[in-house]
RNA sequence: GGUCCUGUGGCCGAGUGGCUAGGCAAAGCUCUGCAAAAGCUUCUACAGCAGUUCGAAUCUGCUCGGGACCUCCA
C-alpha cells in the first residue's frame, strides 16, 4: 500500500511520490524565538518529527529543514519591546540576540524533551539576509515588486491576475482587496493586500541590516521562501506548519517563490490542527498559554498535576494531526495511564520468550495478531493515522499480558508472529513515535538496593512476617517506586 | 460580515454507507496474605429535523451549537 497524504494545497488525500526517487525535501515553519514556547507549539513539532521518522523508516532519505525566526518584531514577556523602546530601554536591556539565544536554547531544550529528532538544517533567518535580499530583487526584476520610501512589497494584485493566489488557503482576491486595517506602511502601499518583502527601518529599530532599498529588516514571509529554496531547491516535497500559516503566510511563500523560481515550491502541503483549551485556541488574549516549562512542572491554574513530555507526545499522538484536539488536564491524566498501560504491555513483550512447539496454535488469535500488526503501516500510510495504530497496540496488549500470565498458552501464536509483535512494537513505538522510556531504573546502585530489597520482602513473605513485607512495599510506594508481586513468585518495579 | 472546519457514550478521542475503534472513569468477577498490576465481563453513542438509500455517525438540505482563518500567530 503506498503513502497517501492530505495535501491542503488540493484538499484531498494523493499517493505520495517524492521528486527525486528515495530521498524527501521537507521544510517546516519553525518558532519565533522571542517567547517561551507553549503547548500549542509542541503539536507542530510533534508531528512532523513522526512523519520524518515515518519517511525515514519507509527508507527516504529526509532532509528536513526548520527554520528559527529570529528577526523581525519582538516582544518580550508581553510588552513590545521594539516599538517603545527609547535609547534608554535598548541601554538597559534590550540586545535582541541575547533574547533569541535565550529561546532557542529553551525551544532546543523542549525539543529534547520531547524526544523530536534534530533537523537536518535548521537555518535562522538573520543568517539568510543575503539571500533574502537577492530573492526581493529577483521579484522586482521580474516586474512583481515595487520599492517604496526604502520598502519593498509585493505586487499582490499583478500576481494575482495571473496566478491561482489564495487556492491554498481558500481566500478570494476580491476580499482580501476590501480588508481594511491600520498597519504601517499602509499608505504607501498600492494596495491594502500587498505585502512588505522588506521594511525600511525607523531609528529605534534595533535590528536592521544594510540593503540595496536602505537600511531595514525582512518582511514577514520572506525568510522561509529564501531558505527552503537555498537548501531544497526550487521544488521540493513537503512543507508543512500549523493550519494558522496557511494565511498569510504560506500563501505569500508561494507567491514569492513562484515568481522567483518559476515554479511553485512546495509539492505536498501538510498542516496540523491547533491544539484548543476548554475550545478555545491558545492565545495570549484568551489568557490561556501553557507554557511547556510550565507543562512539565505543573506549575499552572489549569493544571492539577505535572505531565512528562512523553504524556504530552502520546496525547497528541492519540489523535490525528488534522483533527484540533481539545486540551484538559483529565484528558492527559488518561493519556497518562494509558502510555503507563501501553508502555509496560511492551516491556512484557520484550521479554516473552519465543515457543519452542509449534503445536497448539491458536489459529483464530493467530490471525487476529497477524491482522493487528500488518495493520500499522496501513494505517500510517493513510495520512498517518496514528491513533488507529494505538488502538491496534491496545487491541495486542491483552494478548500479550495474557501470555504472561498464562491465561493464554505461549504456543498460542507461532514463534514467527511473536516475533514480528515484538519487532512492530518496537519500530512504531520507539523509531516511528520516538516514545521512551519515562521511568529511569538504569542506576546501577538503585538496582542493586532495589534487589536487596525485593530479597527481603521474598523471606519476609515466605514467613507470613507481612508486617515487614508491608512496610518495604509501603515505604518504597510513598518513595514513588510502585513493587508488583508477580503471579509466579516475583516481583517487579518501577518509578 | 466573508471563507472554511466541526458537533460521537460520564470524559478524551478514531471512524473509508452495512462488519459494535481505542483509551480514561465507573461497576462486577478472577487471581492475591493484603494490595497493585493483569485478565474476564458490563456500559452499544453519534446535536436536532427532514431527505437520498434495501441500509446513514458516514451522503444532501435546513435549524441550532462550537471553532479556525480573514492581523503576528504552531
Amino acid at each position: 500500500m503506498p503513502l497517501k497524504v492530505y495535501n491542503s494545497y488540493t484538499r484531498q488525500k494523493e499517493v505520495f511520490h517524492s521528486i527525486t526517487p528515495g530521498h524527501v525535501g521537507m521544510y517546516v515553519c519553525g518558532p519565533t524565538v522571542s517567547g517561551e514556547s507553549h503547548l500549542g507549539h509542541a503539536r507542530p513539532y510533534i508531528t512532523f518529527d513522526f512523519i520524518f521518522r515515518y519517511l525515514t523508516y519507509k527508507g527516504y532519505k529526509v532532509r528536513y529543514v526548520r527554520n528559527i525566526t529570529d528577526a523581525g518584531h519582538f516582544e518580550e514577556e508581553g510588552k513590545e519591546a521594539e516599538d517603545k523602546v527609547g535609547k534608554k530601554a535598548i541601554l538597559e536591556k534590550l540586545e535582541p540576540m541575547e533574547l533569541v539565544q535565550k529561546y532557542t536554547n529553551l525551544f532546543h531544550w523542549a525539543m529534547l524533551q520531547f524526544n523530536c529528532v534534530e533537523p537536518s538544517i535548521e537555518p535562522t533567518a538573520t543568517g539568510h539576509i543575503v539571500e533574502q535580499i537577492n530573492m526581493i530583487e529577483k521579484i522586482i526584476t521580474e516586474g512583481y515588486a515595487y520599492e517604496v520610501n526604502s520598502s519593498v512589497y509585493f505586487d499582490l494584485k499583478k500576481y494575482a491576475a495571473t496566478h491561482d493566489y489564495g487556492k491554498l488557503s481558500g481566500r478570494v482576491m476580491d476580499e482580501l482587496l476590501e480588508t481594511t486595517r491600520e498597519l504601517d506602511g499602509q499608505q504607501e502601499k498600492r494596495d491594502k493586500a500587498d505585502f512588505a518583502l522588506w521594511k525600511s527601518a525607523a531609528p529605534e529599530h534595533i535590528m536592521r541590516w544594510k540593503s540595496p532599498w536602505g537600511e531595514g529588516f525582512p518582511g514577514w514571509h520572506i525568510e522561509c521562501s529564501a531558505m527552503a529554496t537555498k537548501y531544497l531547491g526550487a521544488e521540493f516535497d513537503i512543507h508543512g506548519g500549523g493550519m494558522d500559516l496557511q494565511f498569510p503566510h504560506h500563501e505569500s511563500e508561494i507567491a514569492q517563490s513562484t515568481i522567483c523560481n518559476h515554479h511553485a515550491p512546495a509539492k505536498y502541503w501538510i498542516h496540523n490542527n491547533m491544539i484548543t483549551i476548554n475550545g478555545k485556541k491558545m492565545g495570549k488574549s484568551y489568557n490561556n498559554v501553557i507554557k511547556l516549562t510550565e507543562m512539565f512542572s505543573g506549575n499552572h491554574p489549569l493544571l492539577t498535576q505535572a505531565f512528562t513530555p512523553m504524556t504530552v507526545r502520546f496525547f497528541i499522538l492519540q489523535s490525528h494531526y488534522r483533527s484540533p484536539v481539545d486540551f484538559s488536564s483529565e484528558a492527559l491524566q488518561a493519556s497518562e495511564k494509558a502510555l503507563k498501560r501501553l508502555w509496560e504491555a511492551y516491556e512484557v513483550l520484550k521479554k516473552l520468550q519465543v515457543g519452542t512447539s509449534e503445536k497448539g496454535t491458536d489459529v483464530a488469535l493467530e490471525t487476529k495478531v497477524l491482522q493487528w500488526i500488518n495493520e500499522f503501516d496501513d494505517f500510517m500510510d493513510d495520512d498517518f493515522s496514528t491513533a488507529k495504530i494505538l488502538a491496534n497496540m491496545f487491541e495486542l496488549a491483552p494478548v500479550i499480558n495474557g501470555i504472561k500470565d498464562g491465561h493464554i498458552p505461549a504456543n498460542a501464536i507461532t514463534a514467527s508472529t511473536l516475533v514480528l509483535l515484538q519487532q512492530q512494537f518496537k519500530i512504531y513505538l520507539e523509531d516511528v513515535f520516538g516514545l521512551t522510556q519515562t521511568t529511569s531504573g538504569d542506576d546501577g546502585a538503585l538496582q542493586g538496593v532495589m534487589q536487596l530489597l525485593i530479597d527481603i520482602r521474598k523471606e519476609s513473605k515466605a514467613k507470613k512476617d507481612y508486617a515487614t513485607s508491608d512496610k518495604i512495599r509501603n515505604q518504597l510506594t510513598s518513595l514513588g517506586i510502585e513493587l508488583k508481586d508477580e503471579k509466579d513468585g516475583g516481583m517487579s518495579w518501577n518509578r
